[in-house]
DNA sequence: TTGAAAGCGCTAACAG
DNA sequence: CTGTTAGCGCTTTCAA
């Protein structure tokens, strides 16, 4: 049943190395010959098997792409452009989805394995040094994304920028007592938006408390949940309702946290903005739905261009580690009051 | 730098065999042979070769997922599924994401590679009858999730039944003049839940006339987008303002169709539900927000089954196609006027 | 119990 | 231009 090139080779008459020629376009071919061998090719229905050619050229034509299922909406977007990328570029994609930290090595161990893929995409994950020793061992081409490492291409968000940009878009509205609903510091993401919040402040001269900054009580998700949000919001009440210098204004971490934060504050009775400004970090696509202001950060050409820093290093293995960063945009909608034309009804 | 099982036999001092027979735990190897060989293998640090090991034991621990990306949440929950489940089974899973015709075919193609992977999952995509030969003779497994074929293993949602419990609820809320916004009927669901609109009226004795079934104008994911709704909502708008019998109730084909409706409705100044009373089709996670009366989809346990129908066909090839359904369940939220406690804010 | 050797299906270098 | 041959790294007989 499976048709192999010694089939096609005894079929057309001819040895099994004018076969692979013609099968692989080489150039030194005579005319009739590839002909005759192409028509018993079709006829014969042949298709070259995957594993053989890779053990043979040492290629895969495979990646694999790491990504933890932190919030949906922004990782699949992530995800639809490196899916998009690859298609582009002819390469299959092994997706691995990382739940929990276990799960990370055994994904990266997977990635490592010899002749699985020719590069691997990490999002969001820490890389141990263990492993990173591993890629540089095997060379195993290997791009981060949304995290760093010196020895590697990488591809960031000026998150603590972003952060400072939205610190500041709070503080030009007059906010003056701010707090900031922060993701769990284990996260680099979450730790360089405390960075620029507190730059924003330190610039402005102002000062806050350090309870302040609310912490997620649980680790789940790096705090980037909504729950994470409603819990913060708890916390965070008591510094609004205060009479002596109320907070005013919150950044919150991301988006999804965010949406926690709104829906808690409906049920106490908190209105946003008046009562509290709210700017986020992601503009996943529900923020648009509860009328967010955030930071935007270009979610699907992060994914795309970290298929194309691999597809530059099959080209040229050697050369230094790329950075690339994206400057996240501010978005303004409803949550932070800027824009008050109509009273912000929570959906 | 590449450790083979060759320099694992030349240091242990023992034969190629031995090696392999070790790492496969093989019973006939001697206890001390065995450490020996194994404490070698830790030493060089010793990876098997990918590739290599599938090509001589023809397996590749590889599934390949085709996807089209019809609306985000819908096949990202079902993602989930899929990947938790490979993941657990220990296997690889290659995407395919479809976003034209064109693509499905070429994934196809690349899913039948000989060698490439151990079997295929389709998801909402017609699968074409050459493919469907070629799968069966290359004996290749393959489910079908939301699609059906008598040759192959399937999974898929009653979308007739789901339909007529849609309307069938509409009309229990004594509605009888309705329409239906639809997919495109290229699209296998879609004309199912065509059929269980029609089925639903004709066991009610309701008569609607054709143009009550509203098409999308564009085949751009075979109408299953918000722009589709907003416009399908424009067809439908002179027939709710109409004096003599005006429409009062629609089924939607989709959430996300039905979020482009519950838009345009706002825009047109047309209540919902007071003036137009909707019921949709997924529970997609925006159905919450927009607060949608919906058919509720298991999306991400139909990804996990389609993974476990697959492991099934690797222990027993043979046995006939299975076929799975699952009943979609109704969600009442307020689109549909049933719950009619406060009145219903559009987000 | 173990080593040698024959594939698995293909590519690429090497003679002709 | 073409056929032959030697790998790619592993699994699995088959003798020993």
């Amino acid at each position: 049943m499976r048709v192999t090139i010694y089939d096609l080779a005894r079929e057309a008459g001819v040895g099994i190395g004018t076969v692979s020629r013609c099968l692989n376009n080489h150039p030194n071919v005579s005319a009739p010959t590839r002909a005759r061998v192409l028509s018993v090719v079709r006829r014969l229905n042949y298709q070259p098997h995957a594993y053989a050619q890779r053990l043979a050229n040492r290629k895969t034509n495979t990646v694999a792409a790491i990504i933890p299922y932190f919030t949906s909406s922004f990782f699949f977007q992530v995800l639809q452009g490196v899916q998009d990328r690859a298609a582009e570029a002819g390469l299959d994609l092994i997706l691995y989805g990382v739940n929990d930290p276990a799960q990370k090595e055994l994904c990266l161990r997977k990635s490592l394995q010899r002749g699985k893929v020719d590069g691997v995409m990490l999002f969001s994950l820490k890389l141990p040094v263990a492993y990173a020793e591993r890629f540089q061992q095997m060379g195993l081409p290997l791009v981060l994304v949304d995290t760093f490492d010196a020895a590697f291409d990488s591809i960031y968000v000026e998150n603590r920028e972003g952060a400072q940009a939205a610190t500041g878009h709070l503080l030009s509205l007059g906010h003056r007592s701010l707090a900031m609903i922060s993701a769990h510091p284990d996260s680099d993401p979450a730790r360089d938006r405390i960075d620029g919040f507190r730059d924003a402040l330190a610039a402005a001269s102002v000062e806050i408390s350090a309870d302040q900054i609310i912490l997620p009580g649980s680790h789940r998700l790096d705090g980037f949940s909504r729950e994470a949000g409603r819990e913060a919001f708890q916390a965070l009440l008591p510094m609004v309702r205060r009479s002596e210098d109320p907070v005013t204004a919150a950044f919150v971490a991301s988006d999804v946290q965010a949406i926690g934060v709104v829906e808690a504050a409906r049920d106490y009775g908190v209105s946003i903005p008046d009562d509290l400004a709210v700017v986020s970090f992601d503009d996943i696509e529900l923020a648009q739905h509860y009328r967010l202001t955030t930071m935007r950060q270009p979610m699907y050409e992060m994914g795309a261009l970290a298929i194309e820093r691999l597809v530059q290093r099959f080209g040229n293995p050697c050369c230094e580690a790329s950075v690339t960063s994206f400057r996240p945009q501010l978005v303004i909608r409803d949550s932070c009051g800027a824009a008050r034309k109509e009273p912000y009804a929570t959906p």
